[in-house]
DNA sequence: CCGCGGGCCTGAGAGC
DNA sequence: TGCTCTCAGGCCCGCG
């Protein structure tokens, strides 16, 4: 499911038609997703102006006006199709086999749970089959508060994204990289994809141990810096891919992002190192309950 | 502090 | 064809 480039590119395919336009109407065809939704909820929407959308972690926040902003997960197998007159594709994407230019494929369309009717037409459909995700509607003044957001590390992709910064996430942690990358308390975005492909790209073994990375010698901090640099990297190439399609994801115009292509050990159990002249084997093994793809060759 | 196991859900694919 | 089993881009909780 998407991690943050999908979140992202969900977001911005979002903001090009939602943005600006008021919601006429919500429909909301069952109470809860992953938890209830909040009182009110499409009362609370009906009728408001939207302001813009933002994403922070793997969130996307509709700022809506009277100081009220609409927080939306997208857990597992959740995505947003624009319905109606301003949706298009964009030249040169693939497009889901199943979505001719108007269907987001018959299992998907049963598990659409919650509709944004748009002024002028356009509807925003959320479908969401195994119901993971989340929304929720938060005051402004509770926005910084929120259970959801308080707790949330730094965007890997902001400015303050370095070697420096790293080191001190990884202080004293014993855990390993890949459980550090992926606790979204500690960096902010990072999921299962993207925290083996960061690794990978900066030769480091997930299992090993995160403050073995933060020595304050010169070898830890160009490590740390490689690994900055890596997922910095991989996160905006896969942005700029419109995302990973494995099972779920589609862009908001049905299309799917490519950046599946271009995996090194993601979900290649098996198949050679793609690293240049390593030939390694990706291997699988699982770290907290999650798989870990890898090569042992090249990964120290 | 840390990893593990289980849970929340549905669907796809593999193997028999 | 159909059954059973495993696994899946997330995240939370409790246990030891």
């Amino acid at each position: 499911m998407p991690e943050l480039p999908e979140v992202e590119t969900v977001k911005r395919g979002l903001e090009q038609v939602m943005a600006g336009r008021t919601i006429a109407k919500v429909t909301q065809n069952r109470p809860d997703l992953r938890f209830p939704f909040p009182d009110g909820f499409r009362r609370r929407l009906a009728g408001k102006k939207i302001l813009g959308l933002n994403r922070r972690a793997k969130y996307v926040l509709v700022g809506l006006e009277g100081d009220l902003t609409l927080l939306m997960h997208l857990g597992m197998s959740g995505r947003f199709e624009i319905i109606g007159r301003d949706r298009s594709s964009s030249p040169g994407k693939f497009h889901h086999p199943a979505g001719s230019g108007q269907s987001a494929g018959k299992a998907v369309q049963s598990h659409v749970h919650v509709i944004f009717h748009l002024t002028g037409g356009t509807d925003i459909q959320y479908a969401d089959p195994r119901r993971f995700g989340y929304m929720d509607l938060i005051e402004a003044q509770d926005l910084e508060t929120h259970a959801r957001l308080a707790d949330l590390g730094p965007e890997p992709l902001g400015n303050h994204m370095n070697g420096r910064l790293l080191t001190d996430i990884f202080k004293g942690k014993q855990r390993s990289l890949k459980a550090v990358l992926l606790d979204q308390k500690l960096i902010a975005g990072i999921g299962n994809i993207y925290a083996c492909e960061a690794l990978h790209r900066a030769r480091l073994s997930p299992t090993r141990r995160a403050a073995s990375l933060s020595t304050g010698r010169k070898k830890g901090l160009e490590r740390v810096d490689t690994l900055a640099g890596a997922i910095r990297d991989v996160l905006s190439e896969a942005i700029a891919a419109g995302g990973s399609s494995l099972r779920d994801y589609v862009q908001t115009d049905g299309a799917l992002g490519y950046f599946q292509h271009a995996f090194r050990v993601y979900d290649r159990e098996g198949q050679p190192c793609a690293r240049d002249k390593c030939g390694g084997t990706v291997k699988r093994i699982v770290q907290n309950n999650r798989s870990t793809f890898f090569c042992s060759s090249c990964q120290k």
